[in-house]
DNA sequence: GCCGTCTGGGTTTTT
DNA sequence: CCCAGACGGC
């Protein structure tokens, strides 16, 4: 297909393609405004995906790009799987060869092309987030530093803040953080880019800084890529960071036709450094920009919708969208409904009865899911599941590239491809046990700084006793004829000879714990991956910057998932656990960002409402055992703001809604406290009780209205308190 | 160098 | 409560 014009008479001609029907006008906007910058503010459920693969089919088949001068970035490699495959459809083989991915998976890739350019090796590994944390622990030993007093993984935050702010070492400004560790951070993150350097590494970070950096400092590759991507789009563009807002400008520079489609309402990762700013002000980033809102919801009732809607217009600073009801033949359907329950195993117990009613009543499990704040809820959940016999398939829990015995083959993979790579050398020169210690591994430390050379050249060099020597000069010899032997074998067979050869399979074989066997079908599944590549390289790639919410459920299954987790995804039926205090939205969330914090949590609600397409389930529990320790907690003020006309809010808790918290038993151990109902005049017997707070010390309580309490401190006079930050005395 | 015991820390998590 | 990492004894 080729030749349509963008004048309007030939769109609306009959030469027209197929895939433009069914449109509604919004989108058709969206799509067929190819030429300068767009936004288009696309509300939850209002068929963004669909825009933006007919925009890349529509540029194509009008003959306005070819498919491989078109960039478009996704925020997982899902959903870039997705989208080629539903271009595929539209367009067929063409899809193929559009540049369709992640934006690390594209900065990995450009990278390679250039590795001279960017300063790197043409190998390069790609740390995850474990090596990463590895590396800079070590460094910060060796330079002195007390990982015990200043943790590893905070210092490798700020880095990564850092990063994500497209702040190479020389960038960063004092006093921003810098001066970590006592005033050592910046210098740590200049060891950490070195020590990368030396490994033939880099991290994630590194995939969008180091192109960033690449284009900055050679224009001739920046023109290159200028001039290649005529047009350029963005998904999920709330969650991306400063670096990839640089990247953008840069490439777009050439041709000008940056489309970015996201929704304000739905950012939900600037704890990970994504940059709300981004959309917030891409008008003022891109003056010419046209702006379009999709605010045709194709996905939920309208209950569903207004009580999210209600939730959401507390948040100050978004750019604002109301979503309509795209199909009101059903009314407005049920009521969201809220509820109360004495312990966190009520609330699982109860919400899986009404899921097996609805599967009774013939939905399928795949078509419902459970929606967590934090990962520890699941578990609950799955006690209850395992127990009704119901099958559940929990996304994100324990991914398969960070399992112990994955990691390890891969290690050895690593290392085979790269000698240098020092982290997957010590991860498993000792694993299985080959009598290689604290000393001899320090020796070869000692050694390979000395000369500059990675642990495994630096064997030789290093002052070693006679046995560890043998064993490690052997280990070295086995490493070269791996490498010998992966440039004449396929994949499977290398590593089957590696993890045979190596002990590896035999240490599992022979541990007597109940975990072995299982790990040895991981490591049989592992083969079975590695299949589906044809060199070491590609599938290392692969591993570094995959994620298993690839791997859909086989069967029938309920889903359990985070919050965060859930975005992009819909279900008829959804259901929400856990809005307490101090849970959701998490204490955490609101001690770190205070008042952004907060807007943040109530944007992950809003999302979690916005999954549901026939019904929301809300509830929340008095009391849930956190770390083994019974706690208790207040409804979720998300709670309170849901609109009442769009709610139907009961309690097994007395007092309805608001339910009364269980006093004064706030982080002390204990029994549960939840078991029975409390008869009224419990709140009057609160006052004249002593209580202890963290910082005002000790009291007596003088008043009491619901949870909120005055009291007298001995040393700081009279203060309302929120009874769960007291301890009785 | 290995293995048992103790201590501390545990939000979300994709790339 | 449960896991990982540190520490100390063999």
């Amino acid at each position: 297909m080729t030749g349509f014009d963008l004048d309007d008479s030939v769109l609306q001609a009959p030469t027209e393609p197929p895939f433009l029907n069914g449109l509604n006008p919004e989108q058709r906007t969206a799509v067929l405004t190819t030429e300068g910058p767009v936004l288009v503010l696309s509300g939850a459920g209002t068929g963004k995906t669909r825009v933006l693969t007919t925009r890349i089919a529509y540029i194509i088949a009008a003959g306005l790009a070819r498919p491989w001068e078109i960039l478009a970035t996704t925020f997982t490699n899902k959903a870039a799987k997705a989208m080629k495959d539903r271009l595929i459809q539209m367009i067929g083989a063409d899809g193929e060869s559009v540049g369709l991915g992640t934006f690390h998976g594209i900065g990995a890739r450009i990278l390679r092309k250039h590795a001279a350019e960017a300063g790197l090796t043409p190998n390069f590994v790609i740390l995850n987030s474990d090596d990463q944390e590895r590396l800079l622990k070590q460094i910060m030993q060796e330079v002195g530093i007390d990982t015990k007093q200043y943790a590893p993984k905070i210092m490798l935050d700020i880095i990564q803040r850092w990063k994500d702010r497209g702040l190479m070492p020389d960038a960063v400004s004092a006093g921003q953080l810098s001066d970590f560790c006592e005033g050592r951070g910046l210098g740590l993150y200049q060891l950490y880019q070195k020590r990368l350097g030396e490994l033939g590494a880099v991290d994630f970070g590194d995939l969008l800084l180091l192109l960033l950096e690449l284009f900055k400092n050679n224009a001739p590759v920046l023109a290159h890529y200028q001039n290649q991507f005529r047009y350029i789009l963005v998904d999920e563009y709330q969650d991306t960071n400063v670096a990839q807002y640089m990247l953008l400008r840069l490439l777009a520079r050439g041709h000008n036709n940056l489309c970015c489609v996201g929704d304000d309402d739905q950012s939900i990762y600037s704890w990970r450094g994504a940059e709300v700013d981004n959309i917030l002000n891409f008008g003022k980033a891109f003056p010419d920009a046209l702006i379009v809102r999709l605010e045709q919801n194709y996905r939920s009732t309208g209950h569903i919708l207004g009580a999210a809607a209600g939730l959401i217009a507390r948040n100050a600073g978004r750019l604002g969208k109301t979503l309509k009801v795209a199909d009101t033949r059903d009314g407005a359907g049920e009521k969201v409904a809220v509820r109360g329950f004495w312990s966190g195993d009520r609330e699982a117990q109860k919400i899986v009865e009404l899921i097996e009613n609805r599967q009774r009543l013939g939905t399928p499990l795949s078509h419902m899911a459970i929606l967590v704040r934090a990962s520890f809820q699941t578990r609950a959940f799955e006690e209850t599941l395992i127990r009704a016999g119901m099958p559940y398939k929990i996304f994100g829990g324990f991914k398969f590239y960070e399992r112990e015995e994955i990691r390890d083959a891969v290690a050895y993979l690593r290392l085979i491809e790269n000698n240098a790579d020092d982290l997957a050398f010590l991860r498993i020169v000792n694993k299985p046990r080959r009598g290689i210690g604290d000393q001899a591994v320090s020796a070869l430390v000692a050694a390979g700084k000395e000369k500059s050379r990675c642990l495994l050249d630096a064997i030789a060099a290093a002052d070693l006793r006679p046995a560890p020597r043998k064993t490690l000069e052997a280990f070295a010899e086995k490493i070269a004829g791996w490498a010998e032997l992966a440039r004449k074998t396929d994949l499977v067979s290398l590593a089957k000879r590696v993890l045979e050869e190596s002990g590896y399979i035999a240490m599992w074989r022979d541990d007597k714990s109940a975990d072995a066997p299982g790990r040895l079908e991981n490591i049989t599944e592992f083969y079975n991956v590695l299949s589906d590549f044809e060199t070491l390289q590609d599938f290392l790639e692969y591993v570094a910057l995959i994620t298993d919410a690839d791997d859909a459920p086989d069967g029938d299954a309920l889903m359990i998932m985070t919050l965060h987790a859930s975005k992009g995804l819909e279900f008829e039926h959804v259901y929400l656990p856990g809005w307490e205090e101090g849970l959701f939205p998490h204490q955490k969330a609101l001690d770190e960002s205070g008042a952004e914090g907060l807007e943040e949590e109530r944007r992950l609600a809003y999302v979690g409402i916005t999954r549901a397409q026939k019904s929301g389930f809300i509830s929340y529990a008095g009391n849930r055992r956190v770390y083994g320790q019974w706690q208790n907690a207040l409804p979720s003020r998300f709670i309170d703001e849901l609109p009442a006309g769009h709610v139907q809010a009961d309690s097994e808790i007395r007092g309805g809604v608001r339910a009364e918290p269980s006093f004064f038993t706030w982080g002390k151990s204990g029994r549960p406290d939840f078991s029975a109902p409390r008869h009224a005049g419990e709140r009057s017997a609160r006052v004249g009780k002593r209580v202890h707070h963290e910082l005002f010390g000790d009291g007596i309580v003088i008043r009491a209205d619901g949870d909120r309490l005055e009291v007298h401190f001995d040393a700081h006079g009279s203060k309302k308190i929120l009874a769960r930050f007291l301890t009785e005395l």
